[in-house]
DNA sequence: TTGAAAGCGCTAACAT
DNA sequence: ATGTTAGCGCTTTCAA
């Protein structure tokens, strides 16, 4: 069943019948209506993979997630692929490692799947724009942005926090309650990735507050992992008990830390507080129950896809988009008892 | 960059190149070499709407999601994808509601991408043959199977775990720590999903340990998400202080049932045991540590999809697999002090 | 072992 | 308004 047996059904060409189903405007309504129907008798499905070799093109949207054992992406996703569902094109995810370069994830897939645009989740961007040439079509960075990278502003779309301010603003939070010495357990304070921005916004904070930076107050984990979380929380721990508060930078860390801090009987918060990042829904079901800056994940996706398929079809330029976080307050914060 | 482009580079045919691609046999070594290379040089990706074209057939394998909230999918997904992914096939997912008809959401998945094969993640399956006709390529339940249907076993696959033994497993470890009166928390004791399985495995270990079966110790939660649990867990705990334990039938609903107790100030495990199931990550790190039955969630992907593609691929019929979980013993449970 | 060429089903100029 | 036809990039006979 091809448009070829649609054609010959009705007695017209194939082309007209091209026509009828991509809605194009020079049909008759006779004519329209006999090939609108003989769709429907015959039970003609158009042929995908013909289509879109014909139009040089799909209606295919990349996805590529980095790190995706990170939580949060979870739901981010989700809205991903319903925004893309909902504008009638077609999501194919790929779930690369930590480690792996998204960029030739990117490309390999705009490649091989024909892709109209790309959505990059758990990115790095500290890209440079040749590096970026090889991917020729229109992408948006979901959660981050090319802060460390030299792109031009209008050459690639982002929806994300501020994640440097936002940091600030968890940190004044734990700075407000009273607390000074502050530790931050993080992924790697160099790795130029959210976790970075965030470290920069704990140390913006500290400043700020005319707190002096210290260096062992600091604890990465190396890995995204809960595990490493987990090891991280406890070397701190063991390591220093002059902090009453840390900042985790992610709140899928951070349930470890609490997890660490009770095994070694560091009470939560009267003895050290805990504050997160992204808001997940779990860490409503901490004990106690994480305080932490909630990230708006549906809102993300459905910008970021937005923002794509506007530029996609031509309706918008690149934009780069910062959306708000909310300070959650949980249980796990208290004010500083000197 | 096309096939030709990669013919001339090497001066051969673009059928020698096809050939090479695609593994056939006829190639000699200096020239299959040759074209690898200049693959890689070139960085020449198949244009997979042209293959699917030339194959008469996609590469494509449709992934109904249904319920895509309960967290333990995620790794699932993953591995699902990978396996996928291995095989040279492209995953086209779509996540619907826990209320969603998973196999209408399959039939016209199928149709709209040209599936080849469909993986149900989450289904309820008490579907007959008849509802089940309007899917008309191969299909694998993963995590379920047809209990309340009544499909003929080789009209289709499924990997799973035995849910109704291993919830029997669960409860008898419960009862081998001395616990009597035994409650459980879950969805919906007649949905005619896992979770009613589960239920009936629970009834199922109380009979065989002689120990009545008790209406006041089921709590529901209607549906699927924490906040229900927690407040499921919250009516439990409220109506019942005689119970020592309480079988959870996903990790995810025993989470928030272990912060009701610490709300409620019931103490885990000393005043009441908790038992999950599923395995998540995640529960490594509640306080307490939970105890659970893990799912091989790697595995169950895995064998899916080769289960899916030996049927799509005419290496095998359709089976019925069975995979076991481990009992992961946590610090949630403890013997009961009489 | 290799190449030439005919499709696969559709789109989109280009004619009419 | 409608038809003709040349691709789109690849696979796969069929010849050589």
């Amino acid at each position: 069943m091809t448009i070829r047996d649609v054609a010959d059904y009705c007695g017209v060409s194939v082309s007209t019948v091209s026509r009828v189903l991509n809605n194009h405007p020079d049909v008759s309504a006779k004519v329209r209506n006999k090939v609108l129907s003989a769709v429907r008798e015959l039970h003609y499905v158009p042929n995908i993979s013909a289509q879109d070799l014909g139009r040089n093109s799909s209606d295919n949207i990349g996805v590529v997630v980095r790190g995706a054992e990170n939580p949060f992406f979870v739901n981010l996703i989700h809205s991903i692929e319903e925004a893309i569902e909902a504008a009638g094109y077609t999501m194919i995810i790929s779930q690369i490692p930590s480690d792996a370069d998204e960029l030739e994830a990117g490309a390999s897939l705009s490649r091989s799947k024909r892709l109209k645009g790309l959505v990059f989740l758990g990115g790095c961007f500290n890209y440079t724009a040749s590096e970026v040439a090889a991917i020729d079509i229109p992408f948006v960075c979901c959660t981050f942005t090319n802060e460390f990278g030299d792109l031009d502003s209008d050459s690639y779309s982002s929806v994300c926090v501020d994640d440097r301010a936002e940091a600030i603003r968890a940190v004044r939070y734990l700075i407000e309650q009273g607390h000074r010495r502050i530790a931050i357990l993080l992924n790697d304070r160099e790795d130029e990735s959210v976790g970075q921005l965030r470290f920069l916004g704990y140390c913006d904070a500290l400043k700020e507050a005319g707190i002096d930076y210290d260096d062992g107050l600091v604890e990465e984990t190396g890995v995204y992992s809960m595990e490493a979380a987990y090891r991280a929380a406890k070397r701190l721990f063991a390591r220093r008990d002059d902090f009453t508060a840390v900042f985790v930078t992610a709140d899928s860390l951070a349930m470890p830390v609490l997890k660490a801090a009770n095994d070694l009987g560091r009470k939560v918060p009267d003895e050290c507080s805990v504050i997160g990042f992204d808001g997940l829904t779990m860490s409503l079901y901490s004990i106690p129950t994480l305080t932490t800056l909630v990230q708006p994940s549906e809102k993300l996706g459905e910008e970021a896809v937005q923002t794509l398929l506007n530029v996609i079809e031509g309706k918008a330029k690149h934009q780069q988009k910062v959306l708000k976080t909310t300070l959650r307050k949980g249980e796990s914060v208290t004010v500083v008892s000197i």
